[in-house]
DNA sequence: CCGCATCCAAGGTGATACTG
DNA sequence: CAGTATCACCTTGGATGCGG
């Protein structure tokens, strides 16, 4: 690859809104996306929710390795963004469904595409880091391990 | 979104490796890239370089808001990780050139999809966000803000 | 079954000052 | 110019126990 223009994306020709706000998040709608989904536990969850709706319990299941408290955490942010809906069901014991909603599934093909791109390339990712730190006590550039 | 699937993407079909292990971060590619690019500065950064290569000083003023402490480590992470290359001239004053890897540079499509979504959907969120905390004291449903 | 409250550890982030 | 060092704060995340 050396003169294909490649058709460069929006974001990367034109895009920022102003050469650089970003004093407070809102400022930058990326930025503060970027760091709604970063956390552990988000993309996860919206995932499964793509895929159909679950109870609470369920995807307590599903993820196996969250608790109860990042769970709650983690769909009570989705819910406030307007990504994931709840649905009461008046019962006893009372049983809570979930499902994105329709702005929610809009954003899994968009998450998809950079999960795909994490997945091609996780390896290589992994290689750099390998060959960074430590491995063989030669560090990359004289540079004391950070 | 009624009837017509949409052409569900891969991950949201398919792709989850098990039903999900989430034991270290390493385990799952897809959290573990996000977990990167989620943090504060990373995306502006990406982007900035994304465009052409920049001194550190020259990012240092184009991001505006971010510390040196913060820019230098966001570029050693983005270095260890291969996304990112630096250049140093062995001249006096000593200047240092950042630029993206081939590696960094094909992160540019994907995020750009990513970016697209947020910039068009963040108002949205923004709205849900204003109406699920406070507002009016009257919270969504009965529930007192986390 | 669903969820909240409390306590606590770890890491990200910022301000400031100092160095080759 | 291009960093490094230190300190302090805040958010994220985990463990546990209680409540509707």
């Amino acid at each position: 690859m050396s003169g294909t223009h490649t058709e460069v994306p929006s974001l990367v020709s034109a895009p920022l809104p102003h050469p650089v706000p970003a004093d407070e998040y809102g400022a930058c709608p990326v930025t503060d996306v970027l760091r709604r989904i970063g956390d552990k536990w988000t993309v996860l969850v919206v995932v499964l929710l793509g895929r159909r709706r679950h109870r609470f319990n369920e995807l307590h299941r599903s993820v196996d390795g969250i608790s109860q408290r990042m769970l709650t955490r983690t769909l009570r942010t989705l819910e406030q963004d307007g990504l994931v809906e709840r649905e009461v069901h008046p019962t006893v014991p009372p049983s809570v469904e979930y499902g994105l909603t329709p702005l929610g599934r809009s954003l899994l093909p968009p998450l998809s595409g950079l999960a795909d791109w994490a997945v091609a390339h996780h390896g290589e990712i992994t290689a750099a880091r390998g060959r960074a730190t430590g491995e063989d006590g030669q560090m990359a550039r004289s540079r004391p391990a950070q």
